[in-house]
Formats: structure tokens, C-alpha cells, sequence
DNA sequence: GATGAATGAGTATTCATTCAT
DNA sequence: CATGAATGAATACTCATTCAT
């Protein structure tokens, strides 16, 4: 019956905050934000509602925690921040890892299609400062990628365009994303296909 | 005082009901189908709350008729049904139709892809048995595809798979088409570059 | 094409007006006033809801005019209006008519035992005059058969006490009615049955 | 500050169900089941709508755990549960049980009486379980009297019918049951009588 | 910190009644 | 006289949030 020193109070806070996020994830990604009540959050994450609230001041600061712990999980994965340039193997671990990535951390992508389709929940975000913040690099990773497609247009001549190779790339990363998170039936075999492919038109 | 005739009832019905449907298209499409509630849409339609039950049963069977009206409106548009098999001319008329109608139609592809991604929304269709007839033809296209890609493989030599093109073909598409439905900002100039080096690519 | 005369009109009206009346019973009876809806009866009755409220000015009021109609109805068949002294023999006739007419106005006494159970529609009632006026009746039956089991009790002896006979009198002709009502299966010979020996043991 | 204990909880719970049930009970056996209002209830029981769904799941659930209650506390008060053979002391303490409930449990049989008449009311309760369960005992205790007149039979001689005995019992009892429930001018004095005579009559 | 009973504003749905034709 | 589209107030039910313990 010793009393808990403050910093063993600190990590269990620290631990069932966590559980409410990845609980919230699960359900705000499968079923959608609005769908998803605060019950059956609480329900499967094994605590009561009240102590919801004792974590989140709201369900919109729930979702809002969640989007920016994602962010920021995703980002340090991808860890761009070298020499602000990409070199071709750079280019390549990039595409491997970003892949990747969407397979493990399928449901944090799942909240993040879902939330550029629906209005309503960019609402709630937009209001959330510490989210602009966290988006900051995607400019940066977007110069990143606009310099080698330049790079790559100096050494293929005249017909190879810059601007279109890009955003080819893009869309075609984009498909692949949509297809790796939404669908249940994609084997081993096709996705590293896809991947090497992907990397051999587009390096 | 004559009361109306039957068919200006049946007109007023099918005027009416198609308003209230693009009406909730609107809304289902922008913030999704659980956070649109059904005063928006009649307020929004300009009608009363209660008249919408007067043309549907229920909330979710206005999703229902909504997607079904708006499968077999993409469907007619396509008409796919000639002889089986698909020509170099008649892909790339399918791409640019496809993609025309991404813009065209870019409410209903919204909902789509919101269905697609949100466990709830599907479970509601799937009670739906006009809608698994509606269907009905996307394994048809893709068969259509299968062996577009499977000819051309003859003509191309060995080092050409046609499972990965055309896997490489549909991200590419599905990548497009979520890049079309959701931003707003996509130009004329970029639209008709990237429809011509998709076809450029793949045909 | 002739315009129908002022009579037929009215025969017309009276005929639509049964109509409506007979279904409303019919569903008023068997699920309950209030769960009985206009549109239910409008339908049931081949008409439109609308033309209704042509006969009816509202739903209350139709319940109104259906309890008088009915009241009237059984009360025509009794004819209790003789000289103000009940026989012997017309006792059991009044028995014989009065149990018979249960089982061939079954869902007026349906709609009847209802309305005594039901404080809401009773109160619809008081506020309907004519309903008092037909039931003015009562009393006067009332007394006939209170100065039929005096006379009686005349003749018995001592121990007959004719408030307690005519009270278990009552009490069973009521037991009968209510299962004649609300039973399916009471069969043509247990129903003599029972008949007869109400009048045996009353009479 | 420490919450409640789960047996604190366990009782608070127990008792404003009860509550809500008794308030229910009251309104349902007095205006009927469609016309009483959810939001009616929770005013007199003194609470808010929205906790009345924390006890019952809905307003037909409300009514199947009510009746279920009710089937027991009558069936518990009965306790027919003897050696399975009713002597004439028993049928008469029998009579007097049944009949004295009549007036202490009056709420409970307007309810029953009620539910016999309405159809729509019927349904609900036959997707019920549990009341199935506990309407058992019924055939059960037609079994108990219909063995007891056969076995007066055998003293009576001839003329003595039990089975139109058994149903002239059961419809006089069935008439001063509805008598009782739904008069509210029935004295003491011609309780007492009725009852004395009813036993002196079949027993 | 933790619980879950309690609230009340909001949501889907129903239905008696009206009204233009 | 007859129709059925249209209304709006009422009803069952939900759910984020609060609060006493």
C-alpha cells in the first residue's frame, strides 16, 4: 500500500492515455469519427466513461490528440530531414519505407483517408493548432521530391517532363496507398511487385 | 376542383424525389452519411422533414436508392457492353471517359469513395440486394482489362507481366481519380497531361 | 354522364360514410384507438385520407360518431321498451338476444370493452353529448332487471337476497361476454351450453 | 472521494428501475400502452428521459420486464405449488387469494386485461421469452380445478356436468374480476358477499 | 484517479391534419 | 366530391458530457 511516486503516476497516466488512443484509433478508423461513440470506446478500452474525460476534454480534442500523435508517428518514421537532398538511393529507401509503412500502420492511414474525405472533420482539426505544426514538413517533403524530378529531367533530355513525372508518381503512390489500406486481399508477392515497380519507372 | 391526375402525381413524386436525392448526394458526399442529418437535407432541399418519409422509409434507404441511382447512372455512362473485347482505341475512350466523368460526376464519386472506407456505410448497402445486381459488372470490366493486358503482353516480348501493368494501370487510376474527387485545386492544364500520359503509359 | 339527383347523392355519402365507419371499427377494435392510424383505415377502406376528413372532422370525432352508431345499434336489437316489466320468459329472451348479439356484433363489443378500459378514450367520449344521450338507457335496463330479481325474491323465500343475485347475474353474463369476445375458440355447443344455464340458474 | 461500491451501485440501480417500472405500470394499465408517453413517464418518476434507456433498452422492453414482473408477483402470491390435488378448503382459500389480489393488485390486472384485448400489444410480448416461462403455470392450474370438479362430479351425481360447472366458475370469476378492476364504486360489504357466494356456489 | 448514474440537447421517425388542384 | 403531397408538432431514442460519490 506504499503511495506511487509521482513518476510511476506519471507513466500510468502516460499508459492509459495511450490505451484510449489506440482504442479511439481502431474505432474512429474502421467505423468513422462520427459513427464511433464515446461508450464503446470506453467499453473496449476497459475503463468508464467518466475517466474519458479525466484524459480528453472533449471527443474533438480526442480525435485532434490522435491525428497529431499519428502525425508525428508517421513523421519520425519517415525522418527526412538530411541534406535537403535525395539522392537515388534515397529516392528508393523513401518509396520502400513510405510503403512499408502503410502496411504496419495501416489504421493510422485509414483515419487520415477518411479524414481528407470528410469536411466536417478538417473542421474539427483545423481548429487544432499543434496540427499545422505538425503538417509543416509536408511542404518540405514536397520540395524535396520537385528537386529530384528536376535533377532526373537534366539527365533525361527534352521529352522527359519534370511536373508530369511528378505528379504521376504521385497519383500512382497515392493508388497504391488507397489499395494497400482498404483492401483485405494483398498478398506478399504483389506487393513487393508493385514496389519494384513503382521504383523502377519512377527512380 | 379536380384533383390532380395520376401522371402529374407520378411526375410531382419523381420531381420531388430527385431533389431530395441530389439534395442528400450533396451532403452524404461532403460530411458523410452519419454526420449529414436528415433536417440538413430537408431544410437544405427546402422541404419539410416529414415529406422526406413520405419518398423514403429511412435514412439509410435514402442511401440505398442514392447509390443505386448513382451506380447506374456511372454505369450507363460507360456502357461497356459491346463485342467483350477492348481495342487499343476503345482503352484509351475508356480512360478519357473515366476520367472525364471523375469531374463531371465528382459529387457521386465522393460518396463512393466515403463507402468504401467506412465499415457501417457498407453493412447498410449490403442489405441492399439491388445494389449487389447494380455491381454486377465490375467483374465483367475487369475481365475486359485482364485480357487487354494479357493481348498486348504477346505483342510486347518476355520482360512484360501483364498482372503487375495492369495492377500498375489501376493504382495508377484509383491514384488519379482520389486526387481528382479530392482537391480542389486541379487544372485544366494538368487534368489533360496527366489523361494523355496515363494512356501514353498504358494503352 | 347525367348529374346524379340530390337523393342519390346522399345515399352515395351515407353509403362512404358506412364504409369508412365499418373499417375503422374493424381496426379500432382489434389493435387499439390509438394505434390505429387514418392512413391504415384510408387505405383499408379504399379511399383517400383526405376524404376522411370530408366525413369525419377528426380522428376523435370518427371514434365519437363510430360509439354512437354502434350504441344505437345494439340498443335497436334489444328493444327493451315494453310495458316496463320483464316476464320470466322475456328474461331468458333477453339473455338469448343479448348473448347472441356478442357473437354476431363481436368487434362493436370489442371496441366497447376497450373504451371501458381506457381513461384517454373515455375522455374523448365525455366531450361527445350524443353519447350521454344514448346511453341514457342503461339506467332504465338497469332498473327492469333490479325490480326482476325483487319480484323474485318475492317468491323464493328468506334466503334469497335478489342484490346479490342479480349482482352475480351480472357479473357472470359479464365473465361470458368477455370471453365470447376476446376468446377464438368457444364452439357452438359449449356456448348453449352456457346460455342455458345462465337462464336456468337466474331466471 | 471514492466512488461508489458495486453493491451501491447494484441497489441504486435496483430501486430506480423499480421506480420507473411502478410509474410505468401505472400509466400503461390506466391510459394504455400506445398512449402513454415515454417522456410522461420519466416526468412523474422524476427523472429524465434519456435515463429511462439506461434501465430499459426500449419502451416495448420497458413493457415486456414490466409484465414479467407483474406474471411473477401474481404467481407468487398464488403459490399453487401443493401436492397437485385441491381439496375443497384449498379451492376456497383459493378463491379468496385470487379475488383479494384483485383489489390489492388492481394496477397489475387493468394491465393484463389491457394486454388480453389489444393485439398489437400481444405481439410485443410474444417476442418475449421469459413470459412464456412464466405463463407455465397456467395450464397447470386449469389441470388443479379441472381435476377438482371431475372429483365433485363423482358426489354430485347425474345431473352435475363438470365441465359447464368448471366454465360457469371461470367466466363468473373472469366477470367479478373486470367488475372489480375497472369500478371504482364496489363496497366492501358486496365484495365480502360476492366472494361468500361464489364459493358457496362452485366449491 | 475512477465510477457509472444522470442529464438534455439533438436525431430519426410518425401521424393527424391541411390544402392546392 | 376526391386526391395525395405537404406540414409540423410530437414521439421514441441516442449520446456527449457532467457530477456526486
Amino acid at each position: 500500500m506504499s503511495p506511487r511516486t509521482p513518476k510511476q503516476y506519471r507513466e500510468l497516466r502516460e499508459e492509459k492515455r495511450a490505451l484510449i488512443m489506440d482504442t479511439a484509433l481502431l474505432h474512429f478508423a474502421n467505423e468513422g469519427f462520427h459513427k464511433t461513440t464515446i461508450s464503446h470506446i470506453a467499453k473496449h478500452a476497459g475503463i468508464s466513461k467518466g475517466l474519458m474525460y479525466n484524459y480528453f476534454k472533449s471527443k474533438e480534442e480526442l480525435l485532434s490528440e490522435l491525428v497529431s500523435r499519428s502525425v508525428r508517428e508517421i513523421y519520425n518514421d519517415l525522418d527526412p530531414d538530411r541534406d535537403g537532398i535525395l539522392s537515388t538511393q534515397e529516392f528508393e529507401l523513401f518509396v520502400r519505407k513510405v510503403t512499408e509503412m502503410l502496411r504496419e500502420k495501416r489504421t493510422i492511414w485509414m483515419l487520415f483517408f477518411q479524414m481528407m474525405m470528410q469536411n466536417e472533420v478538417q473542421k474539427i482539426l483545423e481548429e487544432n493548432l499543434s496540427f499545422d505544426d505538425d503538417m509543416k514538413f509536408i511542404p518540405h517533403v514536397t520540395t524535396l521530391f520537385s528537386d529530384y524530378f528536376k535533377r532526373k529531367a537534366q539527365k533525361m533530355g527534352n521529352d522527359y517532363n519534370p511536373e508530369t513525372e511528378m505528379n504521376m508518381f504521385i497519383i500512382t503512390l497515392k493508388g497504391f496507398a488507397l489499395t494497400l489500406v482498404f483492401s483485405d486481399t494483398f498478398d506478399e508477392r504483389l506487393f513487393n511487385n508493385t514496389v519494384n515497380n513503382i521504383i523502377q519507372v519512377y527512380k
